[in-house]
DNA sequence: TCTGGGGTCCTAGGACCC
DNA sequence: TCTGGGGTCCTAGGACCC
């Protein structure tokens, strides 16, 4: 890990409000709201408010009735996120994308050629704000964990450079919820113990998380809250599953309007495997119920597929065993995933007389049966010298 | 806070193999 | 006759992130 604050973190502001104000100037400076029945994205102006991202329609409006509410333009906002990451990829070519609107990059082999990690930084938020018109705000760090923690301190529009040597004087004050990794249930497990800043985490023993969380989140929180992070930034590493689902409010549903839903949901997914070349192999049928409890159901083919026929058949047998518990239940989201992309291909096992080693096998647990491992070892030395016509199993 | 759509990673049990 | 440990794959559920 580079001993200097060099990884910064790039998180655009709002993003999706962002591009909904740059395109249109009646909503600058106004509380501006993107999505119908849930809150995709809020303005900061609506934020203030008390606005937040998946909150109910309803809500925000009761928040703040003076709100603009657009619809999403989905288009839109991936044209500016590529825009955004091609400057991105312009400043180093170490980028790590991690969603539609932030991203890690390495700016550590920069500094004779672009200078100091804090000055690429500034440049980097003149030129997204000059070239595309979005605000986006920057965390450096020597670390990607405490980069990301940065630039969540400094929103909206802003810039924060942790230097080594102040890491966690920055960090354990902080809110537990600040850690990457903590929310809401983690968040109230920790709170019950009196564990409510960062510092309180680390003066915990790892043992003590452990048993509290779990071996990986209790390991991981331990580490954060010292800043041990030595995940380097990664380029294009490809995500493990693709997926489509759609919600569906609480009226019954027919097996046949089910099927129908699935069949556009399959669709729509396996469009995009063929388009991406990404063939997968275990399909996810997704279910909420009428009360919001959610339920998965999957299936894993023999090999991997991006045809349409085939993974709507996984899916629609899947959807099958599911209709009974959807009738008792009700049904208000129906998704379908496909994961293990580019997963290999299992061979199934072969019977027993046409497995190529098998009479070998057969010899060898005999042997060592009867006569114990010395005795293989010894066979096995003897066999390599006298060939394969050694006998290794004795009438 | 009454509910979108897209993902990631971890846990845990059972099957199966060596 | 009884007793092992380790590894992989599959399925289901859950927490978390943007």
């Amino acid at each position: 890990m580079s001993p200097d604050a060099s990884i910064l973190h790039a998180d655009l502001d709002a993003f999706y409000a962002s591009v909904e104000q740059r395109d249109d100037p009646r909503l600058r400076g106004r509380p501006v709201i993107v999505g119908g029945g849930v809150v995709l994205a809020a303005s900061y102006e609506a934020k203030a408010y008390g606005i937040r991202s998946a909150m109910g329609g309803r809500q925000a409006r009761l928040l703040c009735p003076d709100a603009v509410v657009v619809p999403p333009r989905m288009s839109a906002y991936s044209a500016a996120s590529r825009a955004v990451f091609d400057i991105f990829r312009d400043t180093t070519p170490l980028v790590e994308g991690l969603s539609i609107d932030e991203a890690f990059l390495d700016v550590g082999g920069l500094r004779r050629l672009a200078g100091a990690p804090v000055d690429i930084a500034a440049r980097l938020r003149r030129t997204v704000r000059d070239r595309v018109g979005l605000p986006i705000t920057v965390g450096v760090a020597r670390t990607k964990f405490l980069a990301k923690v940065a630039s969540g301190v400094a929103k909206p529009d802003g810039l924060l450079v942790v230097s080594p040597e102040r890491e966690l004087d920055f960090l354990h004050p902080l809110p537990v919820e600040r850690l990457w990794g903590v929310g809401p249930v983690t968040a109230a497990r920790l709170r019950d113990r009196r564990i409510r800043t960062v510092g309180h985490v680390a003066r915990l023993g790892e043992s003590a998380l452990v048993s509290l969380l779990g071996a990986a989140a209790g390991r991981h929180l331990h580490a954060l809250a010292h800043n041990r992070d030595p995940r380097p930034v990664r380029v294009g590493h490809r995500r493990g599953s693709m997926g489509a689902q759609h919600a569906l409010g609480l009226g019954p549903r027919s097996p046949a309007e089910l099927d129908a839903i699935l069949a556009g949901l399959v669709d729509r997914v396996t469009r995009r495997m063929r388009s991406a070349g990404r063939p997968g192999r275990t399909v996810v049928l997704r279910l909420r119920f009428a009360d919001y409890r959610r339920a998965t159901r999957s299936r894993t083919l023999a090999k991997a597929s991006a045809d349409t026929a085939v993974v709507l058949g996984a899916a629609r047998a899947l959807l099958r065993t599911a209709l009974p518990e959807i009738d008792r239940r009700g049904v208000t989201l129906l998704g379908v995933s496909v994961g293990n992309l580019d997963g290999h291909e299992v061979q199934p096992p072969l019977p027993f007389d046409a497995h190529p080693g098998a009479e070998l096998d057969a010899a060898v647990d005999a042997v060592r049966d009867r006569f114990g491992s010395a005795a293989l070892t010894r066979a096995a030395l003897l066999g390599r010298e006298s060939g394969p016509e050694m006998p290794l199993l004795p009438d």
